[in-house]
Parts: C-alpha cells; sequence; structure tokens
RNA sequence: GGCGGCGUGGCCGAGUGGUUAGGCAGGGGCCUGCAAAGCCCCGUACUUGGGUUCGAAUCCCAACGCCGCCUCCA
C-alpha cells in the first residue's frame, strides 16, 4: 500500500485510489514565459520520482502535467519585445522540454495547453453564472468565494480568518478581495477567445481545474504541486469543481521550495537561478541526487556547495557502476520492478527500499540505504566473493534506475594513442619499471585520464 | 493579525521515546611499487529553559531565532 502525505488532512494516509491498480495524478506544469528554473526543476524531479516509483510498484499511472501558454506575464514580455505570445510561449516551451530531457524527467501522457481548453472553460464559466456562483464585473468573469461552503480547506483556515488577512485592493467591484477572475475581458491588442458573456482569456485557476478533469476525469486520484500553489491556486480550483458539482482531486500533495541563502527562490524576489544555466556546467545527475537526498516536503537548499557535494557523491555511484560493469538504466523508459530478477540480497534489499518509499516517498531513507548495500557490495568483491558482490550491486542499480537516477557505468571511449600509453605502462610495471611506468601515468594525466590501477591492469577514465 | 513549518555533529541532510541514518569534507589504518579506487576505524550532534518519564534530539509548556502562505510564484 502506498502511503502519502495529505495536504488536506495534514496526515500520511494510504492512498485510496478510483480504480484499483490505477493511479490518476496531476502536476501543475509551468507558465512559458521565460526559462525554467531550480524550483521548477525541483519539483519536476519530486514527481517524476513519485511517477516513477509508483509505476516501478505495479501501478498504471495515468501523468498529467499542463503548459499555461496564455496570462499576463507571457502578454507582457510579448509585448515588451514586439513578438506575439504565441511567438513567447512557443519559445520558452521548447526550452522547457529540452531541460525537462536532460534532467532526466519523463514526458508526461499528456501535456495539455491551455488555449486549446478554452472552449471548456467557457462552458464552466457559463454553468458557474447559471448557477450564481459567479458574477460578472467592468474587467471580467469573477468567482464569489463565500458560496463554497468549506472555501479554505486546503489554506486550512476558514474564509474569514481568509479574509481577514488579505490585502485591501483599492477600487475593486469584487464582492470579496478572495474572489478570483474566471475570465478576463478582452484588452485591445490582446489575445481573446468568443464567449457569450463576453470576448476574453481565461484566468489562470480555471485552466487547470478544466484540463485535470477533462484528461482525467471526476473524483482522479491526485493532485499535485509547489506548496505555494496550495493556496490559492489549488484551493480555487477545487473551489469551481465543487460549485460546479463535480467531484474534485481524491488527494492532494505538494512539494517544498528551493531555497537560496535562508529565502525561497521566487519571482517577486527575483532571486531564481535557469535551471538552463544549472545544466550548463552541472551533471544533471547530481540534481536529481540532491533531490533524492531530502525529503520532497523539505525545503532544499541548492547552492554551489551543495551542488558540488552531490556531484562528489555521484562520484562514488559511477566509480561503482564501473567496477561492476553495471547496465545504464532510467532513461526515458519508466522501470517496472517486476521485470527485475532479484537474488536474494538484492530483493530484501528492495522490500526495505520500498518500505521507505512507499511511506510518503522517503527517498533520504531509501538512499541511505543504497549507499549502505553499496559499501556492502564493495565489501564483498574485496573479499573476492564476486558472484554475490555482483547480484547486490545489480540490486542497487535496479533501484537507483527506478528513481530515475543512471549510474553511468559505461567509459569513455579510448583513443588508439592513449591505448598505446595503457599498454605500454602495464609492460612498464610488468618489468618494476617504476620510473617509466609514473612517466606513462603522467603522460595520461595530461591527455586529462584518470588513471587507476586494478588486478585486470590499468584502467583509464575521463576525469 | 490568522494559518503552517523549521532550528541536528565542519557542511548538506534523515530520524525514532531506550540499539549505526546516509552523503560530503577531515583524521588514522589496511591494500598498493607509489598513487587512484575500495575497505575498516574516529569526531560521540540534536537552539535555550522548564516539565512528563526508569529513560527525550524524539512528548508537553515557555522563550529565542528563522522561514513560508494569506499578492504573481513550483
Amino acid at each position: 500500500m502506498i502511503r502519502l502525505f495529505d495536504s488536506v488532512f495534514g496526515e500520511v494516509r494510504d492512498l485510496d485510489l478510483r480504480d484499483p491498480g490505477r493511479l490518476s495524478m496531476y502536476v501543475c506544469g509551468p507558465t512559458v514565459y521565460d526559462l525554467p528554473h531550480l524550483g521548477h526543476g525541483r519539483f519536476t524531479l519530486v514527481w517524476d520520482v513519485a511517477r516513477r516509483w509508483f509505476t516501478f510498484r505495479g501501478l498504471d499511472v495515468h501523468f498529467v502535467s499542463n503548459i499555461t501558454d496564455i496570462d499576463d506575464n507571457i502578454i507582457a514580455r510579448a509585448e515588451r519585445e514586439g513578438r506575439t505570445e504565441t511567438a513567447v510561449a512557443t519559445c520558452f516551451e521548447a526550452h522547457w522540454w529540452e531541460a525537462m530531457d536532460r534532467i532526466g524527467v519523463a514526458r508526461p501522457n499528456d501535456v495539455p495547453h491551455a488555449t486549446q481548453y478554452v472552449a471548456e472553460m467557457v462552458e464552466l464559466i457559463s454553468t458557474l453564472l447559471a448557477r450564481g456562483v459567479a458574477y460578472p464585473t467592468s474587467d471580467g468573469i469573477y468567482f464569489d468565494v463565500s458560496r463554497v461552503a468549506d472555501y479554505g480547506l486546503l489554506a486550512g483556515q476558514p474564509l474569514e480568518s481568509l479574509r481577514a488577512g488579505a490585502r485591501v485592493e483599492a477600487n475593486d467591484e469584487k464582492r470579496s478581495p478572495l474572489d478570483f477572475a474566471l475570465w478576463k475581458n478582452v484588452k485591445s491588442g490582446e489575445p481573446s477567445w468568443p464567449a457569450p458573456f463576453g470576448d476574453g482569456r481565461p484566468g489562470w485557476h480555471t485552466e487547470c481545474v478544466v484540463m485535470s478533469l477533462g484528461l482525467l476525469g471526476d473524483g482522479f486520484d491526485l493532485h499535485c504541486g509547489g506548496f505555494d500553489l496550495k493556496f490559492p491556486h489549488h484551493e480555487n480550483e477545487r473551489a469551481q469543481a465543487v460549485a460546479a458539482g463535480r467531484p474534485f482531486a481524491r488527494h492532494w500533495a505538494h512539494n517544498g521550495w528551493v531555497m537560496v541563502g535562508d529565502q525561497k527562490m521566487s519571482k517577486s524576489l527575483g532571486n531564481f537561478t535557469s535551471l538552463t544555466d544549472l545544466l550548463e556546467k552541472t551533471d544533471a545527475r547530481a540534481y536529481r541526487l540532491l533531490v533524492l537526498r531530502s525529503h520532497y516536503r523539505s525545503p532544499i537548499e541548492v547552492s554551489p556547495a551543495t551542488i558540488a557535494d552531490a556531484e562528489r557523491a555521484l562520484g562514488r555511484l559511477d566509480g561503482f557502476a564501473r567496477r561492476f560493469d553495471l547496465p545504464r538504466l532510467a532513461g526515458r523508459r519508466l522501470e517496472v520492478g517486476s521485470t527485475f530478477a532479484w537474488p536474494a540480497p538484492a530483493l530484501e534489499l528492495y522490500e526495505r527500499v520500498a518500505r521507505c518509499l512507499d511511506n510518503d516517498l522517503d527517498t533520504p531513507l531509501a538512499i541511505a540505504l543504497l549507499f549502505d548495500a553499496l559499501s556492502s557490495a564493495n565489501t564483498a568483491a574485496d573479499r573476492g566473493d564476486e558472484s554475490s558482490a555482483r547480484e547486490l550491486a545489480l540490486g542497487v542499480n535496479a533501484l537507483f534506475g527506478a528513481l530515475g537516477l543512471a549510474l553511468a557505468g559505461d567509459g569513455a571511449t579510448v583513443d588508439p594513442a592513449s591505448a598505446a600509453l595503457v599498454t605500454q605502462r602495464d609492460e612498464a610495471r610488468g618489468q618494476k619499471d617504476w620510473a617509466e611506468a609514473d612517466r606513462l601515468r603522467d603522460e595520461l594525466v595530461h591527455l586529462g585520464w584518470i588513471v587507476e590501477d586494478s588486478a585486470s591492469g590499468t584502467q583509464i577514465r575521463k576525469s
């Protein structure tokens, strides 16, 4: 049984699925008006890991994540740069997928785009108007939050206390500061779609509720996103579904954010680093390992120091993969646990790791167990027990693969000149000509190789 | 003001009422011609002050410090 912290109940609960064996999950995706930043990297990695693990455990996962391709920020950027909104969205969506590919985030089963669902949004807004839970103002259609009895469920506080903390908005026709725009009336020069209540464009909160229900159906299993989306975004999505009489997500899960120093990385603070920049100078797997080493609900510190730390740890994993010549797993493919043959020591490891991950995705504990197993395998190999060492190593590799972390066992191709130096060095060593052996090693190092001696002779790899 | 979270060894980062988290860095050792890799050992940590308990980093109370949401945000 998979258990996950549910944001509504504030506790870890059994994942109670709509259809046993099948899991429908929706993750709020990006608004494509700028390069993806580290926060995007974290949430996509967290939910990619979740999806991979659920799949590994045998669930048939239907994973949907959207692209918001129309909103104020896109319009503003288009205007500033003299491009069309479509051009801006297309450009940054391309950057998005490039980054996703590089950090090894598997593509969702469906990627709805907001602009493709406008007709359904218009329909929902019409329903809400007909039911009297939405009302027009001079600049659009608003949702009346007072009409949803349990508004504040996700925020964890009642409407009245939310209202007390809301900032005062000057000169507004809104009935409550908490009411939100379902539809924004067309302004000159801005893209718009026709609607019986006036041409315009949809509000952000309306997009996700329509797309999630549209692709996953009423009462889908799991709705995920960053903690900062819990309120008001998810609250408002839910409010619309409830007001329209449609069962919404059965479970809610939220991930912690990326910290820069002591502060949250956020748009308003302008302190974000683009994921694209990070990937320029870092092995993308290091970011995945960094994410895996802390719990998904905890904040993580991403800095040159923590990234470097993860890179060194990754180096150890890669050395392990080389030692046992492990097959490279976990690319675009989602692994399924039942397809692996688990020898006894590996099976025990799998069961222990599964206990951690099934329990609210405790990846840090799982990683700790995997590092322990790695040491055990090395120890076994050191004392000459090659076969059980290898069995355990294969298990470690399969489990890292399950989490989307490919251990790199395959070395770089060795050019003939370097290969010749290796041969000469082995000969020199055979004759105990240490001076010559050291000279040849220096030469290889100079060529950019890391030189390691082993029982089977000189091994080199790129540094 | 309301709601929520956090404070762990040099750094990152888990954790549970009583037995080793783990990684990285550092020190010592084994192995090795030397090195690298690997293995073994070591630092005996838990913001502060009370309390509950045979026993608390883990539960309760208080204090201090920090962060977040209530506005765009993943």
